[in-house]
RNA sequence: GCGUCGGUGGUGGAGCGGUCAAUCACGACAGACUGUAAAUCUGUUGCCUUCGGGCUACGAAGGUUCAAAUCCUUCCCGGCGCA
């Protein structure tokens, strides 16, 4: 069971500077950013390069690690941190992401974060390889199409064989088309999996090492995300995470309204969350955790952030820059790389590529979010906020 | 020299009388990506356009035909075989 203490709070938003220390006596400096490991590895990364960057905290995932290569095999190992070569803090997601990606997103084009609004109801549980009942979530594997049943109480068992410091409740993603009836259906669910969640953690965990975040969902929807936040959040869980849906536009508002209403004195961690706009809007909004594949999907297809907004390294411009990808920063990449260098190993497909930019990516967001922390601290927030949205987003400067 | 097979868009390579500005792949040029089915996916890729269409194109030049990248003739170039 982990231990969160808040140095300083943020006047006038719900924005706090903390530290959270895991059972396991490891620390974590909030608002912190947790980098997604989902097989046990961040793609195209060593432990060594992870641990390099100064980053605090690998989550992966249930779903995958128990296809791939199996939870006992985990557990045998050590835990899937051990097993990786990861000895800072460790999370994992409890697979209710993929009764999403795996269910209503399959093949739909729709992603967890919402670009325009229309709702339509795309029937977020006739997914292709993911069914969703009260009993639980019925996935075809993606591997070789075997079926396997995920249920609250399997979750906690995988998790608790991963053993990961802190681990999630079993949730339904819900998709941001899913129309209001089925988001509060949904959420009935996933509020009656909390419950099963946390009895059967605590059976498993009975020297309480492990962590267990209840999990708000509710869409779109400021009744449903308030109702979520006051039921999950008086229950028993050591923290909290925030998952599914939302607008673009409103990433910063829809979170506050759950935060508002969520014990203080619990880490929230935002899931799924890690673009730098949305950073600062969840941080504001009162958030403590993020963990993102973004910077590193991004990095393998060539979408590099700088202070300036992002950059394609495949574009032909790039070819001839014999210079860092951002001058001045301190990465492994930019110390020793040249924007030149990087188009070439993209255009020349060479794996090399993808480690450099993954790199580069990660160091910008996890820096990020240490300034984020620090202007917290330093009661400078407002001014670094701004300061980044004008160069990094001037369009959206006001 | 004789014979034979071939010469198609940035590249490879389909097409073998009309539905061909020409399948497809690669490359090129852009874009997307937010608890990772993702080192993936999408769009564009002869020239011009008032987006209806127009123009120039399948080694070169002639020819047959209502119609040719596709058939015929000659020439040029390349591979192979025989001298």
């Amino acid at each position: 069971m982990l231990k969160f203490s808040i140095q300083k709070k943020l006047e006038g938003t719900l924005a706090r500077a903390g530290t959270i220390e895991t059972a396991n006596g490891g620390v974590i400096n909030t608002p912190a950013f947790v980098v997604v490991g989902t097989k046990a590895t961040v793609k195209a990364m060593t432990a060594e390069q992870i641990r390099s960057l100064d980053a605090q905290v690998v989550l992966a995932n249930t779903y995958h690690l128990y296809l791939q290569p199996g939870a006992d095999i985990i557990a045998k190992a050590g835990g899937f941190g051990k097993f990786m070569d990861w000895y800072g803090p460790t999370m994992t997601d409890s697979g209710g992401f993929q009764a999403f990606s795996l269910g209503a997103a399959f093949g739909n084009n729709v992603s967890k974060v919402a670009t325009g609004v229309a709702v339509e109801d795309i029937s977020a549980h006739s997914g292709q390889l993911a069914q969703v009942s009260d009993e639980g979530v019925m996935f075809k594997s993606h591997l070789d199409g075997s079926k396997h049943l995920f249920t609250p109480e399997s979750s906690m068992e995988a998790q608790w064989k991963l053993g990961a410091d802190m681990i999630f409740a079993f949730d339904e993603c819900t998709s941001p088309t899913a129309p209001y009836d089925y988001q509060k259906k949904s959420l009935d669910r996933t509020l009656e999996w909390a419950k099963r969640s946390l009895a059967r953690h605590e059976e498993l965990d009975t020297e309480k090492t492990q962590s267990l975040f209840g999990v708000v969902q509710g869409g779109r929807f400021q009744e449903l995300r308030e109702e979520a936040a006051r039921t999950i959040g008086a229950l028993d869980f050591d923290g909290f995470g925030i998952g599914g849906s939302f607008t673009k536009d409103d990433i910063g508002t829809a979170v506050g309204w759950v935060n508002a209403l969520l014990p203080e004195d619990k880490p929230r961690h935002l899931l799924g969350i890690g673009e730098p706009l949305d950073l600062f809007n969840a941080v504001e909004a009162g958030c403590d955790l993020f963990d993102c594949i973004a910077p590193t999907r991004m990095a393998r297809h060539g979408s590099l952030h700088t202070s300036d907004g992002r950059l394609h390294i495949k574009n032909s411009r790039y070819q001839t820059e014999f210079v860092p990808i951002e001058e001045g920063c301190e990465c492994y990449t930019c110390q020793h790389h040249t924007r030149a260098y990087l188009a070439h190993l993209f255009r020349a497909d060479e794996m090399t590529g993808a480690t450099l930019a993954s790199i580069h990516n990660l160091h910008f967001i996890l820096r990020l979010v240490e300034k984020i922390r620090e202007s917290i601290l330093n009661d400078t927030f407002h001014e670094y906020k701004k300061e980044f949205i004008a160069r990094y987003h001037p369009e959206k400067e006001n």
